[in-house]
DNA sequence: GTATGATTTAAACGAACGTTTTATTTTAAT
DNA sequence: ATTAAAATAAAACGTTCGTTTAAATCATAC
């Protein structure tokens, strides 16, 4: 309950980045919370900027270790064959959510769920920040997007390339929502449930023909806004 | 080139807020970017907040009621069958894009989307930010989900809800994303494209069954993360 | 026990923030 | 031309920010 300085930081730090948002936590706030002096953070951490990328490093590290284990796992398991598109996306998708699920104690679900709010956070946060995030997570991406046009060789790669930011779009928006569906302590079926329909929305997603148009446009260039 | 300072203000703020963020940019930001004095806001405005609402107010009224006439000339059209499922989706996705699409210079399409851009950031801000936009939206997210739980009569309403929060989530990913591909002077026909392929994206996540399961799951109890 | 390095503490730094105040200029009606 | 209101301008308000400094405390090895 009560570790040594430098994780009650991060502890802290996690929780109110996720809460409040990264700009507008200072460091009194966190150092406050945490019981530490103001001081500590630029003692251990060096800067502001620093500690939050401590806590991206600390957080995403086994997560992608995981997304990059389980992509190599399926294409060991189909040889020569692509893998299904639902299990790529389920391999790519699924480690944040079953690491959360995985976790124990209460206590630990809740500080993981601010996390997961974190994470979707900083996909639309500064640059600076979404600067930190892919640092790791861009060769997952890259990795993933690769494995899904050899899936799909039926598409142009530029077409899995933006499926591929539509279902990070979801998943980052999931993640922000899912404190949400989660805290309710009554239904403890209802985010798993939440992270199998999205692997379920972006497959098919993903799956449908380029040129398949069941309909004709219903906009027409006169139709625009005043 | 030079209009009265309320809309100096006005044009400067979105293009500040869109590209560094509401939350870091300061009223000096704006005020000396737009060439007017510090206090001109707040005899304007009356403060910040009220200046972000008034962005939110101008730029998506006539979006949002574009929406509503389009899903009322979709149930016009189809008088009592449901519409297909990618029309409601283009009414609904496709405003904004088609409204920037309309505009005539290229100085008001670099305003359009700059404004694309905030609005994006604007879904995972602060609670704050995130109450002056879904002042005007929720009543339209309301409506459309009504309308899509009847297109498909076999999928649970609360299942129904799930993809629309991924559909809004992949539609807020594209908006902060939309500049960097359209931007791009010399292919003007990549924006479209964009917002076309999460139309097909969107509706094929929302047309899929609710029981397809293609594959068996690849994770199990033991692959937890250390 | 004493010395040395690591850690914590209290206090202050300069800068930037949103807002307010007060004075000046511009505009428009009589 | 005079007057009242609207708009702009300059300056200062009090707060909060990240960071730094310097002293005090703690831990540990000799």
């Amino acid at each position: 309950m009560t570790p040594n300085t430098k994780d009650r930081i991060l502890d802290t730090a996690q929780r109110l980045f996720a809460d409040e948002g990264v700009g507008v936590t200072s460091l009194r706030d966190i150092t406050k919370e945490a019981e530490v002096n103001l001081a500590a953070v630029n003692y251990h951490f060096g800067s502001k900027e620093e500690l939050l990328k401590a806590i991206l490093e600390r957080n995403l590290r086994p997560i992608n270790n995981e997304r990059i284990a389980l992509l190599d796992k399926l294409h060991n398991k189909n040889e020569g064959t692509s893998p299904a598109i639902e299990d790529i996306l389920s391999a790519f998708l699924g480690p944040p959510f079953y690491a959360w699920a995985a976790l124990d104690t209460t206590e630990e679900k809740q500080k993981g769920l601010k996390f997961l709010r974190f994470l979707g956070q900083c996909h639309s946060a500064s640059e600076e920040v979404r600067a930190s995030l892919f640092n790791q997570f861009d060769q997952v991406v890259v990795r993933y997007t690769e494995a899904l046009q050899k899936a799909l060789p039926n598409l142009e790669p530029d077409e899995v390339k933006r499926r591929m930011e539509f279902t990070l779009g979801a998943m980052s928006h999931t993640m922000i929502l899912f404190e949400l569906t989660a805290t309710n302590e009554s239904d403890q079926e209802t985010p798993k449930q939440l992270f199998e329909s999205l692997i379920r929305f972006a497959a098919a997603g993903f799956s449908t023909s380029k040129l398949q148009t069941t309909s004709k446009k219903t906009l027409s260039k006169k139709d625009k806004q005043q």
